[in-house]
DNA sequence: TTGCTCCTCACGTCACGTGAGGTGGC
DNA sequence: TTGCTCCTCACGTCACGTGAGGTGGC
């Protein structure tokens, strides 16, 4: 059977570029349906029919669904396509947005986990630290002992009203050493190391230290700290930041977690 | 049946944010599986799973598929974990540039189809345009004239390797007046819009037209261009651009489409 | 007869969401 | 008894890709 200047399915898909497959699924689902279809149900295109193909792929490229491509295809105007253009910017800069945090994310895991493969357990030194953005969560009420996780809880379940990110790691903010010494599991704050946050650590001279153990277990660390700072004439000023360099994304055993303790000091 | 400490399925799902459905799939393919079953089947979660459920949400959200979560999470190391979140970055870095090429193309729809809009069919004039970029693909060949779509063809099946975007409005580029008025529906090159390319339409005073009609149709549009031009004094310099402002894309009717035509002209 | 193109199902993908229909404990 | 939570399938989603098994024309 000769179907004058008509191509069949595998021509048709070389000539556009799309699998034979899809152009049977797209026939199926009436988006393009084959100009002829011969008495032994061969498909023939019509060249011209490219053109739909080209509309197609430059739509879902753009990222519309085939319904939609299907439904506006019969009555495309300027104006509607138009519309549609606009509609699927705004999705496209919803999911810029979306990566770019998600790249933010990575970057952040990836620094601590570096600092964490470099850091010696029992390290403590005095560094200068740069500026570091990050999201302070409301004030954390301890007084329910009863439940561990209700502090935590709390914080996650009101995050998104606090601009709070949890995918990024979290952290422990002490308003000041004696807080922290006197209850290391029990933080004023809970932060998230956000760099896109509105809060920030400031930069300058920092006593930075760690400690290996599951969140909130400090062991006899606050008084190694304390011990250390008056060996080297060190005040302590302003608050304490525990961030977790180690954690549950890169260990599997949680009394092995690595965290990282920063306060403000000034030498005497 | 009471198991201190332990949380039925909905107190975990509300816990942890994670739909019960989703639980209950989670603990199907294996990825979290609830630290106890009652002898009725009732799945009861540790809140220490919670980590576990952090760990997955942070890198579902970073795009790492569920099947390679299980795999890794026996033996998460810091740098098993720190090599995997490098190749999400790559994977990342790879769908941001795509996205942004995305919205560079939805741009240039937008900016063609609301030119055409307001453009009138027939008119023509002399502006200032400023400088334009695009892509300039091969010199084509007509000299088979049976096959109509064969150099179009053919510049569609070597794009990619003259890094062409066939996502973008393409469009004919003539050397020169002479050689689009002999022959309007054979272009010297074909070019695509893209603003990131590496050819461009220098800034300069142009003769602006409108054409109604399918590709490489144009009637006695070039005479009309030639009248133009003689009636004005105008001086044709450098080469021809034609853009198709309203195609497949926004317009059913392929006799309706509009094109742009545009040419350096200067003053006698 | 062989080789080629074409056909029509059907099933798999991925990460769930949504019922339907049923059970167990207060 | 009513209402609640839980259970297990099964099916749908989206845009295809991949066979399996068969037909038609040279």
């Amino acid at each position: 059977m000769e179907v004058s200047g008509m191509l069949p399915i595998k021509e048709f898909s070389e000539f556009t570029g799309l699998n034979e497959s899809t152009l049977r699924y797209y026939d199926k689902i009436g988006l393009l349906v084959p100009a002829l279809r011969g008495e032994n149900r061969y498909r023939y295109y019509s060249p011209l029919q490219a053109i739909t193909v080209n509309f197609i792929k430059v739509l879902t490229k753009l990222g519309v669904p085939l319904s939609t491509i299907k439904d506006m295809s019969n009555d495309r105007t300027p104006r509607g396509v138009l519309t549609l253009l606009a509609q699927q910017e705004n999705k496209l800069n919803r999911r810029l947005v979306d990566l770019q945090t998600t790249y933010s994310i990575i970057h952040t895991f990836r620094n601590n986990i570096e600092a964490g493969i470099f850091a010696h357990e029992r390290d403590m030194s005095v560094q200068e630290l740069d500026e570091e953005h990050l999201t302070l969560g409301p004030a954390t009420d301890f007084s329910d002992v009863a439940t561990f996780y209700k502090p935590f809880m709390e914080f996650c379940n009101t995050a998104h009203e606090n601009n709070i990110n949890l995918y990024y790691p979290i952290g422990g903010y002490y308003e000041n050493v004696d807080i922290f010494v006197n209850a290391p599991s029990q933080p004023t704050r809970f932060f998230s190391q956000d760099p896109s946050g509105n809060n920030k650590r400031r930069a300058g001279q920092y006593l930075v230290a760690y400690n290996r153990g599951y969140y909130g277990e400090f062991g006899d660390f606050p008084q190694r700290l304390l011990s250390y700072a008056r060996t080297n004439n060190l005040i302590f000023s302003g608050p304490l930041f525990v961030s977790y360099l180690l954690d549950e994304l890169s260990t599997v055993e949680y009394t092995q977690y690595l965290s990282q303790v920063v306060v403000g000091v000034s030498k005497k």
